[in-house]
DNA sequence: GTATATTTGCAACTCGCTTGCAAAAAACTT
DNA sequence: AAGTTTTTTGCAAGCGAGTTGCAAATATAC
């Protein structure tokens, strides 16, 4: 816990506890760490970002998958794919669901709180954003696959 | 070629040829054998898709993964990620700029000739889909990596 | 505090995709 | 149309993100 900061660190250890129980997750040492990592920054991250800002050592690399998928899997985290076969992640926070801008060149990531595909083309470019393109994609449960 | 129907054949042979040559591409018997099955069938199709299709032992993977790569990179095809690590291609008609939507369930891909997200999502609920999510990211070239 | 259930670390593995290289096929030249 | 150059192909090995089986370690239940 942060000399500077006891209180602040504790909240985040306590929200941490409280979303993993409601998560019906155990509370254990690599879930905490990594929610709270996911809590307290912003990604979204590369698993390797999340590693890389983990205590050393701390846990191995198939327990941070594992950890994301269950969060994933109950919600507490938001996946994106903003390059090929490399899954990024961030705390999913439904009151501020959004996108992303990814610079083909550079990689910098931007988050968009809005979602008019038409409307953020046109911020983008008054951002300076060249050459814009998007990808939709829907994922849904059909009439066929409903059906008892 | 078809003996029932030669003339179709042809001309899907002679706009694959004139389609390759206007990619600065040379014509050989597994580019035209890919780019006409993606001309005659609408995909999306993963690899594994296209070389089932394609006549028995005609190229190897590493040359469907090639050529797909060489047309998407001249705009010829287009690529979409419906299924995490399973790229699939189909022709790049840009006449026609759509997006899909696939069942969490049996995997059924369906087209969507339209880009406006609420929209769409009621379309689809009429339809009967359920759980409906859809994936948006933008790509572009930022501010700075603009800048000679 | 002990028993039961869950999770972790490790190492081996999977799988879509890529790559190095020699042989084969196109394209270019005259 | 044959010879030369360039490009492409097939093969097999390799790559890397992510997964998995299993025994040991840790959390939860009683």
């Amino acid at each position: 816990m942060s000399i500077l900061n006891p209180k602040k660190e504790l909240l985040t250890e306590l929200k941490v506890i409280e979303l993993l129980k409601r998560a019906n997750l155990s509370i254990t040492a690599p879930r905490k760490n990594i929610l709270s990592l996911l809590l307290k920054e912003h990604g979204p991250f590369t698993v390797e970002d999340i590693i890389r800002r983990l205590p050393k050592n701390s846990c191995d690399q198939a327990t941070v998958y594992r950890c994301l998928n269950q969060f994933v899997e109950s919600s507490l985290v938001a996946t994106t794919f903003l390059e090929k076969d490399i899954a990024r992640f961030e705390f999913n926070d439904p009151e501020h669901h959004h996108h992303h801008i990814i610079c083909k060149i550079c990689k910098k990531i931007e988050s968009l709180h809005d979602c008019l595909i038409d409307k953020i083309e046109q911020g983008l470019k008054k951002k300076g954003y060249q050459d814009i393109e998007h990808r939709l994609e829907f994922f849904g449960i059909c009439a066929q696959c409903t059906k008892p």
